[in-house]
DNA sequence: AATAAATGATGAAACGTTACATGAAATAAT
DNA sequence: ATTATTTCATGTAACGTTTCATCATTTATT
């Protein structure tokens, strides 16, 4: 005798039904059966307020319908909106996301993958660091941010074309002389095409510029004293900034108030990733806007191989540039010129 | 014969390794068997790089080692850094959370239970707004900032103590007429005691205060003619504010700076929540901090049923407060007392 | 040395699905 | 009216685990 509170299977079904097993596996998955047949199941499953289990469909079928988000930390607001658009373009292909925090730690991520092919992901979505990754070969895996071979697909924004948009923007705006300013990291990926993209702006656009990388430790410091180097009589040489981040633009901005530099009336600051403090609210600089709900259909698409005949190695999503306060708004621009 | 890329399985093992099924289960499982049969195990183990299916194992359990986790948006960064604390919580104790992003809507929040439920979820943590929730039984759920009846537990910050705090820093810091800011809400949850709180602080320091609860739709528009109602020879009749969130308190602030009303010189802000722009920044405005990690915690405790005889109904965690640039520093406040 | 007790490996059954070979019933063709 | 064909429900096997009764082996007891 079943107990009254065990969980209805397909069997309890049928035989409130009665019809067999397989007819109420395909009233299920809606394969046709007989008008009369199917009215009965979808009785007796109203009824037992059954529902399928998908751990036994997931052995069935050895798939999972899981797939593993490897990502550095999802309180940084621009992994949060990537953790929330993967999980809703996961989530609307009755995929399930099994969020991995590695922290940009490389053994965590090495560790993570384990985990996520133990766990008989269907594919990973990873945006990593360890440049020594091992994946199984059987596992899909997709690349945020970093190519890491033929094999695997790597989705980002246009860094490049990113950069471009800044240092044109910065010209628009009426800047002459600008800097780039990126904090210092090792791993050649996507992001680091923004400087490239920036030198070739300010070229075509005849700014005069200068690139420096500061180093992770003190980059305050280092910032403060490279502004000193740029000061004369009291006056900044220069009059645009390209952050590499957001991140750093809201470091930088706040290192420039406080030595009482006017932004944007001294110097106007542009940043890169499009982040906002609160959902709703204008971006916290003003900024080139990464396509984030395009990077996460993107990267499930290509994991899910839906519609695609041949990966591609790269794909290049278009970014935007927006205002959020660090540069002149086109209207006192207006006026200026006038 | 077996396909060269088949995953290998416990059968394949106990053949490779000269044992029977069980012993290989044993050793999977930490279980004690004799010391050449494990050697021969673990060999084969590791030869056939086998991993165990935690779906046939789930299967068999009838247990799935994932919780749901109902959130209104991933992407704010309160609910962000929950996401962040529970998903680590759950993956310490070997659980994969599934979550699901409820937009504040309370059909969205019916659906994802339901579909939680199909997924035989072993629990779900929910920080709903539906007061509707149909929840089965034999589901474990806690609850996040709400209180939903006896037989599920709910944890929150103690909102009121928080309340209370911010009106006693606004005291010592040096106000005496202040305000409360709220964007209306009908549900009637945890947070919503510290108005409350706020309220018993003033009167117990002997402050003079204002409630004052906005509309959601035209929140700008009566803040705005609340201030002028409370100008008089253009100044301002009141030098603290106390808002419900960093998010209200952010916007309040602009609002206030845009109208030349200096922060914190001419009126002090507080919020609550403890948010930063980015990790490890400094936080967006003077605030009462939640205990994120411990909230994430203890739902998981109570969740899963650790180390606990009883399940408590409300469990209230200690905020503290922090300086966020938005009221005036100890220093400054000793500055201006001497 | 013979029996009893303890130890521990064995392998079949079960978990809840899906897929497929089987066979029964209904329809079409002669 | 009989046979050929189609239609479609049936029920069993299999997915990869865990559990437990069974049985073989070793150790203890007399």
């Amino acid at each position: 005798m079943k107990s009254e509170h065990s969980v209805p299977t397909m069997k309890d079904v049928a035989k409130e039904a009665g019809v067999a097993l397989g007819t109420v596996s395909k009233v299920v998955n809606g394969i046709p059966v007989g008008e009369s047949y199917r009215l009965r199941v979808e009785e007796a499953i109203k009824k037992l307020n059954y529902q399928v289990n998908s751990y036994a469909q997931g052995l069935k079928a050895s798939k999972t319908y899981t797939v593993a988000l490897l990502i550095p930390n999802t309180e940084e607001p621009f992994f949060a909106s990537l953790v929330y658009h993967i999980n809703l373009a996961l989530l609307r292909r009755k995929y399930r996301m099994l969020l991995c925090s590695t922290d940009f730690d490389s053994d965590q991520e090495q560790e993570y993958v384990t985990m996520a092919q133990q766990n008989k992901v269907d594919g990973i979505i990873g945006l990593t660091y360890n440049p020594h990754l091992q994946i199984e070969e059987n596992t899909p895996f997709v690349a945020i941010d970093r190519s890491m071979g033929t094999k695997i697909p790597c989705v980002a924004s246009d860094n490049f074309a990113g950069g471009q948009l800044a240092a044109e923007k910065l010209a628009d705006l009426g800047c002459t002389n600008v800097a780039f300013l990126r904090i210092g990291s090792s791993l050649d990926n996507e992001p680091n095409k923004r400087k490239a993209g920036f030198e070739n702006g300010c070229l075509s656009r005849g700014l005069s510029y200068e690139m420096k990388i500061l180093n992770d430790g003190d980059a305050y410091e280092e910032f403060e004293s490279f502004l000193s180097e740029h000061i004369q009589d009291g006056k900044l040489s220069f009059d645009g900034i390209f952050c590499v981040t957001d991140r750093l633009a809201y470091l930088i901005i706040k290192t420039l108030r406080k030595l009482n530099l006017r932004v944007p009336e001294d110097v106007q600051v542009i940043g890169f990733d499009g982040i906002r403090p609160f959902q709703g609210t204008e971006y916290i600089c003003s900024t080139i806007v990464q396509p984030v709900p395009e990077i996460a259909e993107m990267c499930v698409n290509l994991l899910l191989q839906e519609n695609l005949s041949s990966k591609p190695p790269l794909v290049c999503l278009p970014v935007t540039y927006a205002y959020g306060g660090t540069t002149r708004e086109p209207d006192s621009l207006f006026i200026r010129i006038s």
